[in-house]
DNA sequence: AGCACGCCGACT
DNA sequence: GTCGGCGTGCTC
């Protein structure tokens, strides 16, 4: 009788066996419920055999295959299998991290195919003079009326109006005053579509087209390196365009959620005929199990979402895209700790497509790639549309110029400037809430959190104080609970801070502030970024949500607040991060014709990180960090590795990595470092630690660590969780 | 991860 | 005498 092997979600990197008399070879990739201890669980069938390593006795057989989806595709598997050799994480948990939840569980699989049709007006329909409809039909007025006033309403708003309503519905339809669209065609939270026309390319767009279309059809890694707002994504779009020539799929992966309206509305707009999913965290079980069906059947020609897409199975995959490829959200930081940029590099080459690395500000690890030739580099190095020139940077000594709630009297001054030419402005601090600490005058005590070393924030709207690790919060004391001095009060400045002084000193001006606070609400992002784009505001303050990706063409001074504490950082990716985010920023202005300036409030205006931004010069600055990492024996000259351990209490952890530093082995290749508690040395009431492995060579530390592995499996764990972080980002 | 088994302290 | 704490070990 076959035996099936089964990858099962658990933390053991073993599969694990069972008969199943009706297999064939084309089952492999299934889904299959089995029986496991006590309870059934899915898995996916990896392989079938006839002859088991498992003892006979302890074999059991499997409850049914669950055949009511297709199964996954050999590529995909050898997808996962490459992730759980690589991160070192068992193949189970790899596996099942990349379905979708809905169908992880046991219950039977049907999906709801019905698609949500949501109604609009036809141009009929908006001609129409409501108050010459019969007085009696109340109910059909109504409707016109709330379809005038929302555009599009799905079935629910409908209903609401009165039980009549669908029945009335459903003439307006017969009448075509109302239309039925598919919802799946227009998300309600993407601006209206307006068919677009391919803009007059740059010769550098051009050329950039022209090289990876020749070779559309064979893995390269492609590092296009573009400036903000050199149209990258027309590169794309083009690309994306010779791909559904060919009747292919494109995978698309951008960092945030945030991203995914704007990128799908512009996909939508050229293609308003293909099929298009969007995949990231913020759907449903549901949507995001149909999205992947459709996927998965090749019906979908465009996916585009977030790193967990990467997973998604792509029977015609001819092209990825990684856009903003340096952003570390790629990464995750909790269980598979895997990197989708580099996922999605290991995928295209193992189906043999090319691999789009799209940033103004790439990793230092792709640059470097790109320079010593794994990769191909192609370069956008002007503006797309026509008169935008870069800003003009300039750095505000705040040493010299005083500074009334963190913002400089030259910054105010640009601030004014700008308002009386009713063009926009933008306040950069990377900071939300109030302010960062909240300290005791007399006797220094500053609030923290119980269950992380951090400090708690404080936010004054809420009355509240917040840890922005953990999600904790507590009421804002009204005296020092260490002391008891009432003068306790709120030291340095965030988002909210700003934004009351701004409205403070200029009334008149309206202001919005952007954080994940104030875009928290769905939608929210999305009705903000349209009253930007309609001239409703005229300063905008915010965090990095601002930075990426969005157009701003009314906006034509940037001031940048409180970034020179990522100068003197003890991670040695600080500056890295700061220059591309302050590079990103920067890039909002000046977009569309109007001149575009920068003000930077530093005590540092020396630092060769500010000469570099000044310059708009991405290389220089590449260069000079390359050299520093070369000197200091840093990725992308070493390859890292961390063995990473938390516990209630700092010793069993520390107890832990010491232990497993006792049993590696000893090599002249591999060298490994003694344990240190993390960065973040307390996170949600767990103690954490690390030791880090590192080697200049990939392929050995790869080696070493898999043999490694299988000895910490072995050590008795005392309430201590462990795991391997491979080419970590964060310490 | 779940879940059971098992071995010790405090309770109707 | 038993209820329940969580340490240990196994799941094909």
């Amino acid at each position: 009788m076959p035996i099936i092997r089964v990858a099962l979600d658990v933390p053991v990197n073993i599969l694990f066996e069972y008969l199943a008399p009706d297999i064939t070879a084309q089952d492999i990739g299934g889904r299959v419920c089995v029986p496991f201890g006590r309870r059934l669980v899915t898995g996916i069938i990896m392989e079938v055999v006839t002859h088991s390593s498992v003892p006979s006795p302890k074999i059991r057989s499997a409850v049914c295959v669950l055949r009511e989806i297709p199964p996954i595709p050999k590529e995909l598997l050898d997808l996962f299998c490459f992730c759980s050799t690589y991160y070192h994480h068992p193949l189970g948990e790899v596996a099942m991290n990349g379905l979708p939840g809905r169908l992880r569980s046991i219950k039977p699989f049907v999906l709801d195919y019905s698609i949500p049709f949501q109604y609009r007006l036809t141009t009929e329909g908006h001609a129409i003079d409501i108050s010459a409809i019969s007085a009696r039909s109340m109910v059909k007025r109504r409707l016109l009326a709330k379809l005038r006033e929302s555009a599009v309403i799905n079935i629910g708003e409908v209903k609401r109006i009165s039980r009549r309503a669908p029945s009335a519905l459903k003439e307006l339809i017969m009448l075509r005053w109302v239309e039925e669209i598919s919802a799946e065609l227009t998300s309600t939270d993407v601006p209206a579509i307006e068919i677009s026309q391919a803009p007059t390319l740059t010769t550098d767009q051009k050329n950039a087209i022209h090289d990876i279309g020749a070779r559309i059809n064979e893995f390269k890694t492609w590092l296009l390196h573009g400036i903000t707002g050199s149209g990258k994504t027309e590169v794309y779009l083009q690309l994306i365009s010779l791909l559904l020539r060919q009747g292919r799929q494109t995978l698309v992966l951008v960092p945030e959620i945030n991203l995914t309206p704007q990128l799908e509305a512009t996909f939508r707009a050229r293609f308003p005929t293909v099929q298009l999913v969007s995949l990231h965290s913020g759907l449903n079980p549901n949507e995001r199990a149909r999205g992947w069906l459709q996927a998965q059947q090749g019906e979908a020609k465009i996916i585009l979402g977030t790193r967990l897409a990467v997973f998604t199975p792509l029977p015609k995959l001819g092209l990825i895209i990684v856009d903003e490829e340096q952003d570390i959200s790629f990464k995750q930081q909790e269980g598979l700790r895997y990197s989708a940029r580099d996922v999605a590099i290991f995928r295209a080459k193992h189906v043999n497509a090319p691999v789009i690395l799209g940033s103004a500000t790439p990793s230092l690890e792709s640059y470097y790639n790109a320079i010593s030739g794994r990769y191909l580099k192609l370069s956008l190095s002007s503006r797309a549309v026509k008169n935008a020139m870069l800003p003009v940077v300039r750095c505000i000594d705040t040493r010299a110029a005083k500074t009334k709630e963190g913002l400089s009297v030259p910054l105010i001054a640009a601030l004014e400037k700008c308002l009386a030419l009713n063009q926009q402005s933008l306040v950069f601090i990377n900071r939300r809430g109030y302010a960062p600490v909240l300290l005791c005058k007399s006797c220094a005590w500053a609030a923290t959190c119980h269950r992380c070393a951090s400090r708690l924030v404080v936010h004054l709207s809420e009355k509240k104080l917040l840890c922005h690790h953990c999600g904790h919060q507590e009421r804002f004391p009204f005296v020092c609970p260490e002391c008891g001095d009432q003068d306790i009060a709120p030291f340095g400045h965030g988002t909210q801070r700003v934004e009351a002084a701004l409205v403070q000193r200029f009334p008149d001006a309206r202001i919005v502030r952007i954080d994940r606070d104030s875009t928290r609400r769905k939608g929210a992002w999305q009705e903000i970024l349209k009253d930007i784009q309609e001239q409703r505001i005229d300063i905008l303050v915010g965090t990095q949500i601002l930075a990426k990706g969005h157009d701003f063409p009314w906006l034509s001074l940037v001031g940048i607040l409180n970034s020179d504490a990522s100068l003197f950082s003890t991670d040695f990716r600080a500056s890295e991060r700061l220059f591309a985010q302050l590079m990103q920023v920067a890039g909002r202005s000046g977009r569309a014709g109007l001149p575009g300036e920068v003000l930077v409030q530093t005590e540092f205006p020396g630092h060769p990180l500010y000469d570099a931004l000044r310059q708009h010069d991405y290389d220089a600055f590449a260069q000079t960090l390359l050299m520093e990492r070369k000197m200091a024996g840093f990725p992308p000259f070493v390859y890292q590795a961390l063995l990473h351990a938390e516990a209630p209490r700092i010793d069993a952890a520390m107890d832990f990595l010491t232990r497993a530093a006792a049993i590696a082995r000893i090599t002249k290749s591999v060298e490994i470092f003694d344990p240190v508690p993390a960065q973040m040395a307390r996170l949600k009431g767990q103690e954490r630690a690390h030791l880090l492995i590192q080697s200049t060579s990939r392929k050995k530390l790869q080696g070493y660590l898999a043999e490694w592995r299988t000895k910490l499996d072995t050590l008795p764990a005392q309430k201590v969780r462990w795991l391997l972080d491979v080419d970590p980002l964060e310490f």
